[in-house]
DNA sequence: ACTTTTACTGAATTAGTATTCATAATATGA
DNA sequence: TCATATTATGAATACTAATTCAGTAAAAGT
């Protein structure tokens, strides 16, 4: 990182401060609103840069989307991946979701609006799908664990993973209307102890 | 509907074939994706016609998600509205989900693929908000009344509709991708199970 | 039969915007 | 300082697709 020259640190900048302003634009107005045109105005630079560092429209939306679901996977799978009991890991990987909530409101609309949902693996960008399957299939893991331990009742684990994460995105999605820090660490844990209800074995 | 000419009739139908035509190609393609040539010539029509009957591409969209929207409000508020009592209720909203499954898959896959979630107003079709939300505070009502009565448990009933919407959604759309008569009713089965494991108060 | 009305048609118009490319500006290193 | 390489520019181009409209066909009325 440190050892680039000036040059190549700016150039790096100035892919970012694009991809920046795509995403504000895009999140507001849908992929097929706003313009290149409008995109290079908003960043300050002419449309021709914009093609020195993506090759098209659709080349830019994809790596803004890979970009983002790569940060979000950066929270997300660490926790299900590490060696925590399946409770905790479940109950940190609900919490985390507030972090998430605060960093990616944006793209987590853009993502949403433009591909209709973050369970189904059906986008454009390739990242993104992989790494929903990779958190559904580790949460389906933790599920299945879980149950072979007895810490969990029997339950359908396909099920209770597609609900956790069609729960999860619908309630950040309905808070990234109005973001309210408040709102959304009570939401969570409203959400956390509605699935550990169902979850938990009594003992 | 029978007092009508042969004229009459004909034109009904001719929009009819128009609508679900273009409901083929939205639901395949997406709506930025389908151009009026290729809806008049899938429907037979020359691209004139097309404006004897809608204004416009967004005209005829928001019509074709207004009937669609009206087909899943028939079914699903007659029950939410009905005298039964609140844990029937919820049991039937659940399971009537096979009966629009069955029925309405391509809408389905549009509207999400459009609009994101069927859990969040904020679509461009004022009828289909209209109906989310209108199920939306049936569902609300229903959980609120079944905690006074002492069925069900003292729960957020906010989260819980929210849950139980979002739940849903991702269950058809993830059944929609490959329709299975068997999985749907034992999924819906699974998630009646599941919530009612959650809802319902120790007797 | 013929006049009028209604419905359909699709080539032509129009509008918007993604992409290109010749040129200008700037940075690098000798 | 100057030659070279890199990066930025935005008017011009090319393309796609929504919409129009003058003309054709069919049906209804007389």
């Amino acid at each position: 990182m440190e050892n680039l020259s000036r040059k190549e640190r700016d150039k790096i900048r100035h892919k970012k401060e694009i991809l920046s302003e795509a995403l504000n634009l895009f999140a507001e107005k849908g992929f097929h609103s706003v313009s290149m045109q409008d995109i290079a105005a908003g960043a300050g630079f002419g449309v021709g840069t914009l093609y020195n560092f993506f090759q098209s429209k659709e080349q830019l939306f994809e790596d803004l989307m890979n970009d983002c679901a790569e940060k979000i996977y950066q929270v997300l799978c660490p926790i299900l991946v590490g060696d925590l009991p399946e409770e905790a890991k479940l109950r940190l990987f609900i919490n985390s979701h507030k972090k998430l909530a605060e960093d990616n409101i944006k793209f987590i609309k853009l993502y949403v609006s433009e591909y209709g949902t973050l369970t189904i693996v059906n986008g454009r960008s390739q990242k993104s799908n992989d790494i929903k399957a990779a958190i559904h299939s580790n949460l389906l893991e933790i599920i299945q664990t879980g149950i072979s331990k007895n810490v969990f009742r029997q339950v359908d684990s396909e099920i209770v993973v597609l609900s956790l994460m069609a729960t999860l995105q619908a309630f950040i999605m309905e808070s990234s209307k109005v973001y309210n820090e408040l709102k959304v660490r009570n939401g969570l844990m409203q959400i956390e102890q509605f699935f550990f209800s169902m979850l938990l074995n009594v003992s």
